[in-house]
DNA sequence: TATTCGTGGTA
DNA sequence: TTACCAAGAAT
């Protein structure tokens, strides 16, 4: 089966993007004919894996700090990642910095515009630089992320195994960045993952998997991991005002990330192997929950009280600790360590 | 090609 | 509560 009258769907998507594009802050205003490529990257980058809601204010608050490649580029690393904490996939934060070093260094301060080339740049895979290339220069890329994967399967009524053909064969020649919006708010907001708005959507008369009766079951649903269970101690070492935070080494999870100190994650609880000093510790009530892409971590939290500031690390200010940049796991166990100190 | 990389919202 | 999953990239 195939989509009905394929050389109508980039016309009709595009005019009903025009009646119903959302209103995002990286988006050009109505009437601007200029899209920051800055700006264009920088969205594209947070939004990999992350929510349109989640990514709003803290875009907000970046180009506020960093408003372009120029003053990224002259950043401290430390404090990009710290200003990433929360947004997860911290290869992306270390990612963004090289990047901006190298438009900065090796093209004159500026994005080259071409797709082949912008998939070059650290951070950037197919996906990305196809966007870019569309959305901030106006040319014709193939935009393919899952919500174009998503509508094309249904529209084609296809396994998901020739997205990027099909994609292919209908985008256009002009407006490609519109059109590659225009799917993804199409993906976002109408054609769903689960429950499609299919009497919503602007394509119904072109759509395959809504022909067939069954749309959900385009792209068919791939079969899910189960998730194993690890264990762990994150030690809370205080002397004075500060409690010892330490930085993650630069590879693997959570890394570069300024953090609590922790033991090994393991099959069995570890107790205190590897507690960054030689103290009176003694156990929290609580056991922090968390739960990452592939496995849960469930940890436990041990307390002390050293003499001195003297194990290796950085020692933080509790009061301070929410301008630490720590990732979510370790603001939780903060939180819980600050709730019993506090009563 | 399959794994590894976070987090928060939603049903 | 659990499971799913969102504008993917790197290895």
């Amino acid at each position: 089966m195939s989509a009905k009258r394929p050389d109508d769907i980039a016309p009709k998507l595009l005019a009903w993007y025009d009646a119903n594009a959302r209103v995002l802050p990286w988006r050009a205003p109505p009437g601007a004919n200029a899209t920051d490529p800055y700006r264009v990257w920088l969205s594209e980058v947070m939004l990999q894996q992350t929510t349109v809601a989640a990514v709003r204010p803290r875009f907000e608050a970046w180009v506020a700090r960093w408003p372009d490649f120029a003053a990224l580029a002259a950043a401290d690393e430390a404090d990009v990642m710290s200003a990433w904490a929360g947004l997860g996939y911290y290869a992306r934060a270390r990612n963004l910095v090289a990047c901006a070093r190298v438009v900065a260094s090796e093209h004159g301060g500026r994005f080259p515009e071409d797709e082949a080339a912008l998939r070059r740049m650290p951070g950037l895979g197919d996906y990305t630089a196809a966007a870019i290339s569309a959305i901030a220069f106006g040319r014709r890329a193939v935009v393919v992320d899952a919500n174009v994967k998503r509508v094309v399967a249904r529209l084609f009524a296809d396994d998901g195994g020739q997205a990027r053909a099909l994609a292919d064969a209908i985008t256009p020649d002009a407006r490609a960045g519109d059109f590659a919006q225009a799917m993804m708010d199409l993906g976002s907001g109408i054609c769903t993952s689960r429950a499609p708005k299919c009497l919503l959507c602007p394509l119904r008369d072109h759509c395959a998997g809504y022909a067939s009766g069954d749309p959900e079951a385009y792209p068919p649903r791939k079969a899910k991991a189960a998730k194993p269970v690890r264990h762990g101690t994150i030690f809370w070492l205080e002397a004075g005002p500060c409690v010892l935070l330490v930085r993650r080494p630069a590879k693997g999870l959570l890394g570069g990330m300024r953090a609590l100190p922790t033991g090994p994650w393991v099959a069995e609880p570890p107790g205190l192997a590897e507690a960054p000093a030689d103290a009176a510790w003694g156990w929290h009530p609580e056991t922090i929950t968390h739960v990452f892409t592939h496995f849960r971590l469930e940890l436990r939290l041990a307390s002390a009280t050293a003499a001195a500031q003297e194990a290796g690390g950085e020692w933080w200010p509790v009061d301070a600790l929410d301008s630490a940049g720590l990732p979510t796991v370790f603001a939780k166990a903060a939180d819980a360590m600050r709730r019993v100190r506090c009563g």
